[in-house]
DNA sequence: TGTTAAAGCGTTATTATGACATTAAGTATT
DNA sequence: AATACTTAATGTCATAATAACGCTTTAACA
């Protein structure tokens, strides 16, 4: 599951099928592959990462394991099913990873698979294949429940941002309005954050600072303890 | 996992794999099975459970999936996989579940492999088999982040317990002292535990009250919101 | 030069937290 | 019968965190 965010919605990458084998109907479904006999979990799952994006080093968390029979029974799948694997009936169990990426980063870094992938904005997507609705319903709840938890936001917003952006950010997470005082009153005592020098340009309102996550600061934040996160 | 509570120490249920098979050296591991074609994760949990203590329906999730190809190289365990796999060294994935039992509900209900399995308190635990001790760790830290975020206990302590059992069990978790008051002011003020009329008898001290979880509300409130625990 | 739009600051009332000590209610001991 | 012993149960206070607010600032643009 790529989380990615735009500085407004929340998104998610997902693969077209029809561009990975000519004769099944177009329709986009979850990034991910089989695992290789001589990889961990961890390892498959940050090459497959690397093959659609490009990306390396980025953040990458286990959410769970799918492994319902059923799955594969979906009438509309079973032509994928046949061209694509060699035991078309085999039992399948799902390892969910999920990683939040900066859009911007991505666009500039496309692969050779990236023609084949697309940026859906989470609150549209109302289908997917076999059981993959199911998980990325998991996965949105495993992100919110850990970000109420640990501060994110280092992998998914630009290098440089302002409160606003990250508060946008937070907002489009959990779906709710959140109070801007209140906001940067948390944040900002978490001390993980560097104000910078620079502002906004360009902009026709008051321009907002620069900020930049203190990675030190912030790590050693993560270790250390426990965060709770509500508005 | 499967986690016990006594009233003092946090215990975990092992198995001993030389009963399940006579020619390997005696030593206690994690119990587990091979899934069905026919089932799903949950389910498999649950039969796995059933089948050790003969109990169900109690408290079951998954903790996380583990699939480290290394993880049977060690060179002690290989005649136990040899006697027991049909594929002494084909690759398994392992898909934790954890669940917390009333160690006395277990202990009026032996079923026939009962007799291999033994209660071993958790501090003392220092050598598994395979990745055993790994997925032991790991279900530890997520029991813990996991009683942080909800309040648990239902499933460890009797049906009637008091305050001061509670509190012990989650000093057990956290392996911490915590402040009488304080924990009785906050686990009160939740809101979701009955008094009784009942009190302890025949202890040479002034008797405890006894207290119930409230189903109903401890359910609203697990769904509900956030909890944050710590002392 | 006024309008617009977001940035950013500050206060206050309420609630939650952590730190801390004493009395109460039973059994056991003499 | 008196006393010791053990755990249960309760209260206060200073500090910190939170939620709910309004107003001023800084730029672009018309």
């Amino acid at each position: 599951m790529i989380f990615g965010f735009n500085g407004d919605q929340i998104y998610v990458l997902l693969i077209d099928r029809e561009n990975q084998l000519k004769n099944v109907i177009s329709e986009y479904a979850l990034p991910g592959n089989l695992i290789r006999d001589d990889e961990n979990l961890d390892m498959a799952a940050e090459r497959v990462l690397k093959e659609l994006t490009g990306l390396s080093v980025i953040y990458l968390e286990q959410f769970g394991a799918f492994g319902d029979p059923d799955r594969i029974k979906k009438k509309e799948d079973q032509p994928w099913l046949k061209a694509v694997r060699s035991i078309p009936n085999a039992r399948v169990i799902t390892v969910g990873y999920y990683s939040l990426i900066r859009m911007s980063d991505y666009e500039l870094n496309p692969s050779s698979f990236a023609k084949n992938a697309k940026w859906m904005p989470l609150n549209s997507i109302k289908k997917l294949p076999f059981d993959h609705l199911k998980i990325l319903n998991s996965s949105v709840e495993y992100l919110r429940s850990n970000t109420k938890i640990k501060p994110i936001g280092f992998n998914l917003l630009p290098k440089k941002f302002t409160l606003n952006q990250m508060q946008k950010l937070y907002e489009a997470i959990f779906d709710k309005k959140i109070d801007n005082r209140n906001f940067r009153r948390k944040i900002i005592n978490l001390n993980i954050l560097d104000k910078l020098e620079e502002k906004q340009s360009g902009v026709a309102h008051k321009p907002a600072n620069y900020y930049k996550f203190n990675k030190k600061r912030y790590e050693t934040y993560l270790e250390s303890g426990f965060f709770k996160f509500e508005f």
